[in-house]
DNA sequence: GTGCGGCACGTGAACGTTCACGTAGTATCC
DNA sequence: GGATACTACGTGAACGTTCACGTGCCGCAC
């Protein structure tokens, strides 16, 4: 539960050892390993040396507990292997190293946690947290106290902060491109993540709705070969399908392989769009029409929250600590 | 450079105005908050629900100071666009987050910084330290003092543990299976990043030398696009080439881009070989086949290390805290 | 009623830094 | 030659916990 020591506590080096080795007292060795004014080159040069051979490093627990610091940015992913999250943790890490936080990463996916378990064990050893929380983030702010919160894709969210996507507008775009592209038998492949429909599925379902559209759902695990299987049965069942929405861009990688595999040309006999707009569509053959994030948006908008929110610019909770952000279509070749 | 102290020390409940609150002293609210015995349910009960009103969260630096904790690993990334380092990170998380471990992150080739940025950033605030550090290992381990630090993929590391791959092996089994596909004219697309020759280049040449091979050598950045580009322009200068190794899978993914933009089947015109089995591999069309390392035994391995050295289990720098992995050969349909 | 054990709670000390001072000694200025 | 300023250093206090004790109190057995 709480991280436990590991066994012998050897004691390290501090800065009173260096003191005493140079002959010097507490406030002379921090000014050598600091670089403060107030020292002679000649001491500062003989601390720093005697300080390498001992070994010392300075206590990040003492250096923190006096100067108050707030240095550690918790970020937590459901899966990083689910390239989508990489690539926006990568752009978090970025910006976040940037402002001078240190990011602890906590993917709560693999050992089939759930978020709260994610925030169960960032929440003592950061001073700020960002993830993708699910449902938990009203428990998140709970253990964070006062510390901020911000909760992506959560829209109910009681985080201090919050970003969630206008997958509204998403769908409509979507199915607007798939109709455009003379698509009959329009088909949405779903993530079963959440239940029994995800909020982009609610959103797809009711802009097909809007636009008189008869859509076929289907939900897979939220994987590539998941998706494959999804869409194999998919065109066994109902073969006539000739416009693919995909839950998000892995899965739609799996969609497109499935197709290949039933002997279906893209976008010829099945145009297919994904969601997020994750640098993996470039790769695919054919190229991945998708609702893209812009990414580095997100991550930048991600941090500028959590600064905000320390700085009191913003009230935690408040409108403007939620931010609703778009997905733009990409037009490739697959749709 | 030493991570500043966000502006308005805004003072933090502590334990002694939850004590006070509750009309009890530090040592009972210390017991009501860790779930310690010694007290009465009523008791903690309150102190919890007073704790949660007033926003009182424990500092991790006090508890640290006190309790010698060793919870934080650093994690150092040349680039977590590059999808093999989230397969790798995300593997070291996960072990090290089932040890105890929470992990750092740092991605120092976003802001075209070296490995020692990284580690200057980590350094001060983990009690591990693990990454690609390509060649300042030295340096890593002056900075970490005592503490551990596995560096990965310098095999003239001088840090305390390493983990190496055996190239010589993965290039032999490469060209060998290249030449078992009856090519003849072969190619070596390198990554620059290192230079003229990065280690895999040197591996691949002498393999080639051996096997009596004259190897077409060239040279781009570390990511697809640049890849793609190379390879154009390889097929521009010599036509002829049938088989091709390239330093990653990343690479590699652009690299059959290049050749379906030239109209070139694979693996009928040119066979296609990777580096290092990500999943990606398998999403690319062809699937593509490649030197596969055991991404999580990597991962594992390092997390090992971390925790035997820091046991006092491996003498630091000795024979054991110094792994040799091999890639293995994975047969998918691009050679 | 005396002794004893257990329960619920309190208190001094320690963890390793930095901050805000304080203090010698030396040079500077007129 | 005495006040002033600066340099290079030292010292008490504070940061917020936990640890290892210590202390009342109540109940119970004999």
């Amino acid at each position: 539960m709480t991280p436990s020591a590991r066994e012998p506590r050897i004691r390290r080096a501090t800065i009173l050892d260096v003191a005493a080795a140079a002959g010097v007292s507490r406030q002379t060795v921090t000014r050598a390993m600091n670089d403060m004014p107030g020292i002679s080159p000649t001491t500062r040069e003989r601390v720093q040396q005697l300080a390498a051979e001992l070994g010392y490093t300075p206590s990040r627990f003492a250096k923190g507990l006096v100067q108050g610091a707030r240095v550690s940015l918790g970020l937590a992913i459901p899966d990083l292997t689910n390239p989508y999250f990489p690539a926006f943790a990568s752009t978090v890490v970025e910006v976040a190293t940037q402002r001078g936080w240190n990011v602890v990463v906590d993917d709560f996916g693999h050992g089939s946690g759930s978020g709260l378990d994610a925030v169960n064990r960032l929440a003592p050893q950061v001073d700020a947290l960002v993830g993708y929380l699910g449902a938990c983030s009203s428990d998140a702010q709970a253990m964070m106290g006062r510390r901020p919160v911000v909760v992506l894709d959560d829209p109910s969210g009681h985080a201090a902060g919050g970003i969630s996507f206008d997958y509204a507008y998403a769908a409509r775009t979507a199915l607007e491109r798939l109709q455009a592209a003379h698509c009959r038998e329009i088909a949405y492949l779903d993530s079963n993540q959440e239940g029994p429909a995800t909020t982009r599925g609610l959103a797809v379902a009711a802009a097909a709705k809007e636009a008189g559209i008869e859509l076929t759902v289907r939900q897979a695990a939220d994987s590539a070969p998941a998706a494959r299987q999804a869409v194999r049965a998919m065109i066994e069942d109902r073969g006539g399908i000739d416009g693919l929405l995909v839950f998000n861009d892995l899965m739609a990688a799996g969609a497109l392989k499935a197709l290949q595999d039933a002997g279906k040309t893209v976008p010829g006999d099945c145009a297919v769009i994904g969601m997020d707009g994750i640098p993996l569509g470039e790769l695919l053959t054919p190229e991945l029409t998708t609702l893209a994030l812009d990414l580095r948006a997100v991550g930048r908008a991600a941090v500028d929250l959590v600064d905000n929110l320390l700085a009191g610019a913003l009230e935690a909770g408040s409108e403007d600590a939620m931010l609703v952000l778009r997905h733009e279509l990409v037009l490739r070749q697959s749709a």
